[in-house]
DNA sequence: AACCCCAGCAACCGCGATAGG
DNA sequence: TCCTATCGCGGTTGCTGGGGT
């Protein structure tokens, strides 16, 4: 249906869907599929341009999204996760099984930004804790490796959270492996080992050696062995 | 009752990445 | 190789409802 001359892009309606758009949006999509947006929305018949389309599905109408109030288990993910991943809500959202992008990342700027802030303010932290975090992280691990003591299993005492507890390396093929900057440290990647994982121990670090990528068991004695400097 | 403020959230926008012709 | 269409992401906007004055 691409020959359908679309209406400008004024003409398309805008705001909140109706049930009666949802309906059409989700009979076209469970015929055709979730792709070509486009003609999806030409199919239905909704004045609304493809990428509406797609937002409202991805975020509103997709099977198995979970609605309702973040747990505390949740919280505490994003939370964590925040911290290493930076402003990455897809990430995220990866690792929330049934959570949106938007939802996280509305959740965070009305809920958890605050409390964060917050907690910098009475700790006396900086708004860049994060980073520090990670860089404390790193620079620990190296004074490890230099004391021969690089071993995975090293406790980290100024974050708040234990690498190793959190980042359970698992055997992945690395060649399927998506490879992501983690802050400052470009030998220092990581991936998210399986979408939609439903635990915690889902990701793992890993380094590139001579453009060969290499798995480590956990961000320690990745950067450990990076041997990189700070 | 009327108004204002603010939090929460759905939706939009712009841009970069990717796919396909 | 280039160009265009499409997709996906993150930032931002604007609507709505609740609470306070």
């Amino acid at each position: 249906m691409e020959d359908n001359v679309p209406p400008n892009r004024s003409e398309f309606n805008k705001g909140p869907w109706t049930a009666e758009e949802d309906r059409k949006l989700a009979e076209v999509i469970a015929v055709h599929g979730a792709r070509r947006w486009k003609t999806i929305a030409n199919i239905a018949g909704l004045n609304r341009c493809g990428k509406s389309c797609r937002l409202r599905w991805m975020n509103y109408l997709r099977p198995n999204i979970k609605r309702g109030n973040i747990t505390d288990q949740e919280e505490d993910l994003i939370l964590r996760l925040h911290k290493l991943l930076g402003n990455r809500w897809s990430l995220i959202a990866g690792r929330l099984p049934g959570r949106t992008d938007n939802e996280i990342k509305n959740y965070w700027n009305s809920h958890l930004s605050k409390k964060v802030n917050q907690n910098d303010k009475q700790s006396g932290a900086s708004a860049r804790q994060g980073c520090k975090a990670q860089k404390r992280l790193v620079k620990n691990a190296k004074e490890q490796a230099r004391e021969g003591n690089a071993s995975a299993g090293c406790e980290e005492p100024n974050i708040d959270f234990n690498a190793d507890e959190f980042f359970d390396f698992s055997n992945e093929d690395t060649r399927n492996l998506e490879w992501i900057m983690i802050g400052e440290f470009d030998a220092v990647r990581v991936k998210s080992v399986k979408p939609c994982y439903p635990t915690m121990n889902w990701a793992c670090f890993s380094l590139k050696m001579s453009g060969k990528k290499q798995p480590c068991g956990d961000l320690n004695r990745a950067v450990a062995c990076s041997g990189k400097s700070l």
